[in-house]
DNA sequence: GGGCTGTATCGTCATCTGGCGATATATGGT
DNA sequence: ACCATATATCGCCAGATGACGATACAGCCC
């Protein structure tokens, strides 16, 4: 199941979420799942499981555990668990919003 | 003279600038010169002048010389110096560059 | 030169951030 | 029940950040 849908996050936390390098690429690299994040077995429609980010950043399991919650948290991406796994998603129309903002507000 | 036209800088140095709410403040209100720096004695085309900004902020004059210097490092406004004064102006390309990045690269 | 004004820089400090390993929690398999 | 796997959370530490007052530098005016 979804977790957490978080309600509508402020564009501030948002922004501070992106304000980290590491946080970028992850969202970056979560729109070619295919690409980025290969031979993944299960539907990449559910997402990319927490564990295939962690291999393709480089960094520990806890750092980019946390990460991944400040996204969520901000709401750019989803958490939908699976079993012992939890898919992540980019949640795309929470970054159209962002990106609108970021037209208005820069 | 205009100071240091600094060279194209790094997308990510301009994030990196933008990550701090005082500063994305301080970016938005230069589209509104006359309006949110008002009684300036001097012509609006040059730019707003450091003590204007500071004024605006609530903060003290070292913290916010230190956030227009960020801003002026990452290429995100222009400083002109006139006399004992410095300007400061939104560098409105190079801030469309970005907006145009941040779209490919979010 | 001397004093005044506008801005930048320095030194310090408290807080935030991001990294890690260790541990906790939850699910699945035997 | 037990162990393995997947992920989250905790405690700690080092470095970055942002605030401040004090000081330095630069330009104007007398």
């Amino acid at each position: 199941m979804t977790i957490q849908p978080p309600p509508p996050k402020s564009h501030d936390e948002a922004f501070k979420a992106l304000s980290n390098p590491v946080r970028r690429k992850i969202l970056a690299e979560l729109k070619n799942p295919e690409l980025n994040f290969p031979g993944q077995d299960h539907p990449y429609e559910w997402g990319v499981c927490a564990g295939k980010i962690e291999g393709a950043c480089g960094l520990s399991q806890s750092t980019v555990s946390a990460h991944l919650s400040v996204l969520h948290q901000a709401g750019l991406v989803t958490a939908k668990k699976c079993g012992q796994w939890i898919f992540y998603k980019r949640d795309e129309a929470a970054i159209a919003r962002l990106l609108e903002f970021l037209q208005e507000a820069l």
